[in-house]
DNA sequence: TTGAAAGCGATACCAT
DNA sequence: ATGGTATCGCTTTCAA
């Protein structure tokens, strides 16, 4: 039941020759005679010897694991987006250790100390603010590559992948004015981090150019779940006819989930009643109808694009910034006022 | 820019102490003067100093990692589920090490080992199959606890979490007789694991129990895409009317996804044309009209039972398999042939 | 080409 | 209560 662990000394004394001997075999070190090399394979072999690898990595000092940190695995987007990351990492030797974000920047500092402290070959960042002193002093103590996944430290040393969020709303919001809308609402999570930031930008950009003012007023922040999205929903939708929206765009899968929700209790259809345009185009938003129009990224370039950074990095190179393009697409939803 | 890594060695230096009673002072061992600590942990301070993990796993065996298996970190409900199941462990004190599976069985087994390898102190499996021996062999061969997530490898003395599948779906199944379907399809994914194999087994129960014979034959297993998925479903509905189904449960979101394109292809509607049961009751789907009948099971149980298991068995508690309910919701698309 | 031994950074036993 | 030292399992330098 509980075998004795079989290590390099066992196959050392069962082969009759020295450790350094068995090491090199293992290690495929150009010095190591045929004879030598058989005798070594054979009892690997027969006593199934495997090396330990926390052994391993004490001694060469490299784990070949990297520590991702995200705020929430059941964000769709990252979901998916990790399958990508997390296949390309362990196609080139490289494992992952997930950290979830524990909600605070207090938090997440704590939680890359400790992956610094387990010695981590590189680290996977997106952090839950990217506007914390705190955190930003605990990344740039880490000592190996560090990839931000869309968030923007400033002034820190590292990579980044980001999205061009700014753009695929900017192209929305000009469409949607085109098409006679003069109250649009923008509803989206935290100002915390870098997506929402860049797709209020590229919103107020546009309403700035045309020169209307948006009866909405600024981008709606902070909104972190399907119910306070439908809550919010209804209060805009009962705002006075001069205030009330004609169109929303929604920032992320969340709050598109909630104003659909609150749209079906107002007894409101979008694309008829006003114009809706949803970030993030997921697998099932093909289902629905009417085809609600979306700002999409690609999160298959995502995640392979932050794991070639990373593997660029690893192999010496120096950190770059790399945006990936967002892109508007018009469907069923987005009609004149 | 590269600081030397502090040890405790240095700590040990600053204090004017012995290494081992810097070790003491840290573990809060019983034995040290008053003195002592504060001597060593004004140096720690001092020198910013935070212990190697990978150095005392070495030492003291264990890595306070939980090694993780499973096939896509994009099935929804997974994501979901995973969620709950690393904040769980995460407040235990523990990590997860987490792998996307490799989609063969023999890719699973390696990574298994590798996990071995790393000393990991407990495994959560969702392994691409449950029926190969050769996965059989490697689990076994684990040396610390595992629980097997929704998987079935008999005669293991292992820990398991189950979600109970087939009543779920027995339900549906008797719902959809009763209301007179007697050509109902079933259209599942993979049966080299248990949850499509439960619902089977619960679908096939009602339908023999009813005496009736089913015009679609056997559950339809295999399909892994939406794209096959909607397909299949085209093939289905193309049937001469005697053998086309009059009713359809889909196994999975992805299944279910197909399903609906399909039938926007065809201009068909569920509730209307035919009656459709979904199962995994994911959030997106209370978006959508008609409001689709399910099966659902709960992803925060779920995720918070396996956490729970696992813990109680790192504190030496027997391995037990836990069956967890799922539930018929019958809403607007279970309706009379 | 091969073996002996030092060392990675901790912990814990054994003296004192 | 504290210090010295062996040890965890491996890699790598240095001699032979």
């Amino acid at each position: 039941m509980d075998k004795p662990r079989v290590t390099i000394h066992d196959v050392a004394e069962a082969a009759g020759v020295a450790v350094s001997s068995v090491s090199r075999v293992l290690s495929n070190h150009p010095s190591a005679s045929p004879n030598m090399k058989s005798r070594v394979e054979a009892a690997v072999k027969q006593l199934g010897y495997q090396p330990d690898l926390v052994a391993q990595s004490l001694r060469t000092g490299n784990t070949r694991t990297i520590g991702l940190l995200m705020k929430d695995l059941s964000n769709p987007f990252y979901g998916e987006m990790l399958t990508f990351l997390a296949n390309s990492m362990m196609s080139a030797g490289y494992n992952l250790l997930m950290m979830t974000s524990s909600g605070d920047a207090e938090g997440d500092s704590k939680i890359i100390e400790m992956l610094n402290q387990r010695r981590m070959d590189g680290f996977f960042l997106a952090t839950v603010t990217d506007q914390s002193p705190l955190l930003r002093k605990t990344i740039s103590s880490c000592r190996n590559p560090v990839v931000l996944l869309d968030r923007d430290f400033t002034n820190l040393d590292v990579a980044r992948v980001f999205a061009d969020h700014a753009t695929g709303v900017n192209s929305a919001t000009k469409d949607l004015i085109a098409l006679g809308h003069k109250n649009i609402a923008l509803m989206d999570g935290s100002a915390q981090i870098r997506p929402a930031r860049e797709r209020s930008n590229g919103f107020l950009r546009a309403i700035n150019e045309a020169k209307i003012k948006n009866g909405v007023g600024s981008p709606i922040n902070g909104i972190l779940s399907p119910s306070s999205a439908r809550a919010k929903t209804r209060e805009l939708m009962n705002l006075p006819k001069s205030k009330r929206p004609t169109a929303i765009i929604t920032g992320s899968t969340y709050v598109t989930i909630g104003v659909l929700e609150a749209l079906s209790d107002l007894g409101l259809s979008p694309g008829n009643d006003l114009s809706l345009v949803a970030c993030d185009d997921l697998p099932w938003l093909r289902v629905l109808r009417p085809r609600i129009s979306t700002v999409s990224r690609d999160y298959q370039n995502f995640g392979t694009t932050a794991a070639d950074l990373m593997l660029s990095l690893l192999g010496g190179e120096k950190p770059k910034t790399i945006t990936l393009p967002t892109r508007y697409e018009a469907r069923d939803t987005s009609q004149p006022v």
